[in-house]
DNA sequence: CTGTATCCCGAGAGATACTG
DNA sequence: CAGTATCTCTCGGGATACAG
């Protein structure tokens, strides 16, 4: 089995994710949404952000885009299969992140508590 | 449910790791490493990100770092019952990448194809 | 052997303004 | 409404040199 590395390529999108990339996944879970309606759930992403991640979604066929010539515009994002099961991979790093929060939260304290009693050169 | 955003600073780690963050992850899976060891195992990764990626799971609990003050020195790195718990998510996201890299490989290619004619101005 | 200290660089993020 | 175009800025990555 190929090991895991940073530099094949194909797999950098899911390895190390843009910033809204999952964001954006799994904001879509309800169905079809459209360009500010994704942004206004999303809280407060930059509109360059958000529209960099659609289109690289695009292209790597996790969403689709439909947009209609219509008077105002309208353009309508959906996930695809393909999208759908990076949903559910996104998911697991959701729960996983969720479950143990606190315990990084602490873990995080105590090593810098650590440091700090280190510097100040006590101990 | 929380939502997953960027700016839920526990989750940051997990959402959006560092480039090196989860293939140190996986190399540790069969046990103990010293840090050369590492090193030689990941292929040609800079000492500072090596480092600086050691350091940030250790300080969040998934690695644990015992060092002996031998000649030469010696460092031992090993994943935590957390760490282990993220070698899981880290697979499933390795596994994805790899059942789905010839179908991403070739969405891209397509959308790029597509931008290509555009651009030529024919269709 | 296992690091830290610098310096440099590019990519990505964000704010703002403008367009079809 | 749904973007693109700039511009700026920070952060992280990488190379190199040095240290305990």
């Amino acid at each position: 089995m190929p090991s895991l590395t940073p530099h094949s390529l194909d797999d950098l999108l899911v390895v190390r994710p843009g910033k809204w990339t999952l964001v954006v996944i799994v904001h879509l879970r309800e169905g079809t949404m459209r360009f500010n309606e994704l942004r206004r759930d999303m809280g407060d992403v930059p509109q360059k952000s958000l529209s960099a991640a659609l289109r690289e979604l695009e292209r790597d066929g996790f969403i689709t885009r439909r947009a209609y010539a219509t008077i105002p515009p309208r353009v309508e994002y959906d996930l695809t299969e393909l999208g759908r099961e990076l949903l559910d991979v996104a998911d697991a790093l959701h729960q996983f992140a969720l479950r143990n929060r606190h315990a990084v939260r602490s873990a995080r304290e105590r090593f810098d508590r650590a440091g700090a009693d280190a510097a100040t050169g006590r101990n």
